[in-house]
DNA sequence: GTGGGTTCAGGCGT
DNA sequence: CACGCCTGAACCCA
């Protein structure tokens, strides 16, 4: 079982703890085991070491039998061989309760609420629509863990995990948008559709949520998790509350702090575990590293106006209990954005630490709480400074990185965005030497004649909707959403093309159109030449194709033979089959009946001639995918390879693709 | 801008 | 004490 990734740093793992080992470390925090109660913010309260704690429940991780990984349904094609075996997830789970078991026998303390059990934990499957009876949901556990050190096997498994949770909810929330949207169509209050009709529901992440909730889908609700989320790594992007509260990064829909309540806490005292910074606060002072936050409570709930004194209860009084004990908080910020369905973007910024807390009076002239905290050293960069650095770039790069550009748009005017090449490592220019190709081309013997009608178009003369011949080409409903996210990875998606008569407007023309973010090939260390942008990508987004000469099986044969360089369509793993799986929620919905592909036996020579796609980087646990399309032509056997995201990328972070089989070509590419 | 809506903490009662 | 019910608090999202 090869790791080829370098392990994303995790700032708060001990040196000393060996990251290649199979190990889960839980250190409870040693809090839970003080019995004196005592008043706030009295000196005595310094943070206790973790020594002891960590000790009586280091224990070996077993790995257990290595399980299918479920990420892929039965219809998965090839078995990814990249990825590592998945480990069981009710075993990791009976690991999480043995662990708890014994700090119950060594702390003899009885106010831990034990972990449930596996069985509490099948998610219970309901269908949609079969009696509804309604499940009660799992309360939130009040264990509180810190997950201390991950394997890189164990981080990319939780990783696997979150893009999961996260795909599903997304995925239910396009698809229960895309129904609101067709019931309204149709003058129908809502009669068809996935879910049962609610109307006191309207919000569509709320629904979502909803949905995972009664199958038990939401992550991390088993335990309180002090410090970083697995698989949630700093400077990753959400776009819903509902979203924060669905993987456990913060359980509260509308309060700025989450904490573990004092009724809960073995010590009897609320202990804060995360913060959003939304700006909501006239009295915050956020200096990015250094954050005066200000308490909640005090307020009108309509005007956004103190009009009392806070208090130092709830949340107030968890911030400060927890700078007395020395625990770190998860800081999320929103930040503003277009890009955003609801014109905000949630960045998980890393831990801080309070440091100081006073009672101040606000600008209102009421008494506020406040809090100063610091972030904690040796974390990634920030996603919400890494968004303003983006934002700034693109108006004016060379403020910020007066020197290292070797071009502002490599592809000279080709692609409607700018391609930028930057490199401020070495002096390697080795991107200008080749031809900027936007779209591959194909042999002409497997674009002409018939292949290039397929048929024909649609004849829409307006924007084309369900029951046209392109959507009936699709199976009966389109790929995207109205904003041109892919709703779900297909085998192959029909886009209208030249021989429609729909305006170019039309939804169904996402991918033919080309770039919609401001890419950058750049030089790294690690990785030689990748690909960023400097614009948030949202997961389903098409990013770019990959472009090339297109060979055919007996040509590509000869090139190969040359040592050229070839890209193998049929060698990248189907992470499509990833993208839009509900099947957590409704297995049914998953077994589409998907025309069997072709076996793709062309080739893509990048030799010579390539695009902004030939840069991105290799990775397991990639943050794109590749989704097939035709539009310009119907033969299915020389599709477009299309590339779109798998999750919400940052700006600034590297795009990762999974080339499946690793040939040489990659390296060479990168080098 | 307005309002419907969610979860959670905490109090109270059984 | 444990559990369930209810209410208020938080303010997000459409």
């Amino acid at each position: 079982m090869e790791v080829e990734e370098s392990s994303p740093s995790s700032p708060l793992s001990s040196p000393s703890s060996s990251p290649s080992s199979d190990s889960i470390d839980l250190n409870f925090l040693p809090f839970l085991k003080r019995e004196p109660k005592s008043e706030p913010a009295s000196p005595e309260h310094d943070s206790l070491p973790p020594s002891e704690a960590t000790a009586a429940v280091a224990a070996p991780y077993v790995s257990p039998t290595p399980a299918t990984p479920d990420l892929y349904s039965a219809a998965v094609m090839t078995p990814l061989q990249s990825l590592p075996p998945y480990p069981d997830e009710d075993a990791l789970f009976s690991e999480y309760c043995r662990l708890a078991s014994l700090y119950l026998l060594s702390a003899g303390s009885g106010a831990i609420v034990p972990a449930p059990t596996p069985e509490a934990t099948a998610p219970a499957v309901v269908h949609p629509g079969s009696g509804s009876a309604v499940k009660k949901r799992r309360p939130r556990s009040s264990e509180l863990v810190r997950v201390s050190s991950l394997s890189v096997r164990d981080q990319i498994y939780f990783r696997d995990v979150v893009r999961r949770a996260r795909i599903t909810f997304e995925s239910l929330r396009g698809l229960l948008l895309k129904d609101d949207e067709r019931a309204e169509a149709l003058g129908l209050a809502g009669a068809i559709g996935l879910a049962p009709v609610d109307r006191r529901r309207v919000r569509a992440d709320m629904r979502a949520a909803a949905l995972m909730a009664d199958r038990d889908l939401w992550l991390n609700r088993d335990r309180r998790i002090v410090g970083p989320i697995p698989g949630i790594s700093v400077g990753d992007a959400f776009f819903f509350r509902m979203e924060l509260c669905v993987l456990g990064l913060h359980g509260q829909v509308q309060a700025g702090i989450d904490y573990l309540s004092a009724g809960h806490s073995a010590s009897g005292e609320p202990i804060a575990t995360s913060i959003i910074v939304s700006g909501g606060y006239e009295d915050d002072d956020d200096r990015g590293d250094v954050l005066v936050y200000t308490g909640h409570g005090g307020r009108d709930p309509n005007l956004h106006k103190h009009c009392i004194d806070q208090k130092l209860e709830g949340g107030n009084l968890a911030l400060e209990r927890s700078m007395a004990y020395g625990i770190e908080i998860r800081v999320i910020r929103a930040v503003k954005s277009k890009r955003s369905p609801v014109g905000k973007v949630y960045f998980y910024d890393g831990l801080y630490k309070v440091v100081d807390y006073w009672l101040d009076r606000g600008k209102a002239g009421f008494g506020v709480y406040k809090y100063k905290m610091i972030r904690i050293e040796g974390q990634e960069p920030m996603g919400s400074v890494n968004y303003r650095a983006a934002e700034h770039l693109k108006v004016d790069a060379l403020s910020m990185r007066p020197t290292g550009y070797l071009s502002f748009d490599v592809s000279m005017g080709r692609e409607i965005m700018p391609v930028a090449l930057y490199n401020d490592v070495d002096d390697d220019r080795d991107p200008l030497l080749f031809e900027y190709l936007v779209r591959p081309i194909f042999p002409s013997s497997a674009v002409q004649g018939k292949f290039a009608e397929g048929g024909g178009g649609c004849g829409c003369t307006e924007n084309c909707s369900i029951g046209c011949y392109c959507a009936d080409r699709n199976g009966g409903e389109f790929a995207y959403d109205k904003t041109g996210i892919l709703l779900r990875g297909k085998p192959l998606v029909y886009e209208c093309g030249p021989y429609c008569r729909c305006p170019p407007s039309c939804p169904n023309r996402v991918s033919q159109k080309g770039l919609k973010n401001r890419l950058e090939v750049f030089r790294s260390r690690e990785t030689g030449w990748g690909v960023r942008s400097l614009d948030l990508i949202k997961a389903g987004t098409f990013i770019c194709e990959f472009s090339g000469i297109v060979l055919t099986h007996q040509q590509s044969e000869t090139v190969a033979a040359n040592g050229d360089c070839l890209v193998h369509p049929n060698r990248f793993p189907s992470r499509w089959l990833d993208w839009g799986d509900i099947s957590d929620v409704y297995p049914e919905y998953m077994a589409p009946n998907h025309p069997a592909i072709a076996d793709l036996n062309f080739s893509i020579d990048v030799s010579r001639a390539r695009n902004v796609a030939c840069y991105f980087s290799h990775s397991c646990s990639p943050n794109v995918f590749i989704q097939f399309v035709l539009f310009d032509h119907y033969n299915m056997s020389y599709p477009h390879l299309m590339i779109f995201a798998l999750e919400n990328i940052p700006p600034l972070r590297e795009l990762s693709i999974d080339y499946g089989m690793v040939d040489e070509w990659v390296g060479k590419l990168t080098m």
